[in-house]
DNA sequence: TCAGTTGTGTTGTATAAACAACATATCCAA
DNA sequence: TTGGATATGTTGTTTATACAACACAACTGA
């Protein structure tokens, strides 16, 4: 028990960049977005940011996996079920994040936003593995986990290039069979 | 010149307050609104409320104000034109807002939102008629702004009796012609 | 009628956020 | 190449906000 309760001003400071940030990915791309352009419209000021982020890559980071958990119904979160909703769910918002980030190709960032996507899905799945297969080993989870993270990822550069031709929910559909199948250790 | 320049969390926070006034506002009327709802849809605490307004009625009349100050041209404001796009635009202005607060009959309030509205509305209409005519007579200009902000108000209730079976500015339009009669004084 | 609940408004103290000033890095055009 | 402009981080001090605790008013239903 004892939870230590964030200050409610934390809460708000950190949501309000946040959405700004979300905000200000839709409408410009990832590699012009300056730090001073989230804290103007967040309504905050400039060092107060890094009260609570390192950087632009670690508010990245944290948005990231944020959206991976809004889009995760919590409950199946908690009951580690790992089905075809979650991969379709967990799909989606990717293709979604990456959507709203790039709205033009913009070299020389692509390769950190890559790893930061496969970072946080990689612990995701790894929590989500755990729970299914608790009597595994470690090391074999892992392995599964980053192979997924990887293959999600890929899926997502794979249905951007088509340029959103078909629906993400469609697109990763055809290939979670072949997912599940790997997943059963 | 040299404005004291206000803090960045004051503005943030009076914002933080409205929004959620207004917004819960569409939500529910006005007597079923608590201090508490406000600032937890605001996300700060309930003693900040009391640091900002008076009460609840402090706030109701300030997000009056902003409300119509928005709604009218700032330019136009500044040059003193009061002509008709004024008028629309304040009766829209009101119309809206009343339309907003009542949801339902909210009996024992509505003469103090009554009193604020129309307060307001003086309040501009005072204004305005000073840059008009800066050479009349205060007391008449006064007496002018009296009237205008009754007849308005009193335009507005007419406008909800009929419950809006026609568009705000299509309802005042009629009006306009005698309302500036009177008021080329 | 009265007790329980809910909302209002206030106060002293702890803390997050604002600010200004600074150093450093990057970029770009002259 | 240089210098001006712009962006990133950092730090010490001031100030707005959170919090907890309180008194009190208004309502409710038993």
């Amino acid at each position: 028990m004892s939870e230590p309760k964030t200050d409610p001003r934390i809460l708000r400071t950190r949501k309000l960049i946040m959405d700004s940030f979300i905000e200000l990915s839709e409408e410009k791309e990832f590699k012009d977005i300056t730090i001073k352009d989230i804290t103007s419209k967040a309504m905050i000021n400039r060092a107060t940011f890094y009260y609570h982020f390192q950087d632009i890559y670690d508010l990245l980071e944290r948005a990231l996996s944020e959206v991976l958990l809004i889009n995760l119904d919590y409950s199946t979160y908690g009951e580690s079920e790992l089905n075809n909703e979650d991969f379709v769910s967990i799909f989606k918002a990717i293709a979604d994040f990456q959507q709203s980030l790039s709205h033009r190709c913009h070299r020389g960032y692509e390769d950190t936003i890559a790893r930061i996507i496969r970072e946080q899905l990689y612990v995701i799945f790894f929590k989500m593995l755990q729970k299914k297969h608790p009597n595994e080993k470690e090391k074999t989870l892992k392995l599964t986990a980053t192979m997924l993270s990887w293959g999600i990822y890929g899926a997502s550069v794979e249905w951007r290039k088509n340029n959103s031709s078909m629906a993400p929910e469609e697109f990763i559909e055809s290939a979670i069979p072949f997912i599940k199948q790997g997943i059963e250790l």
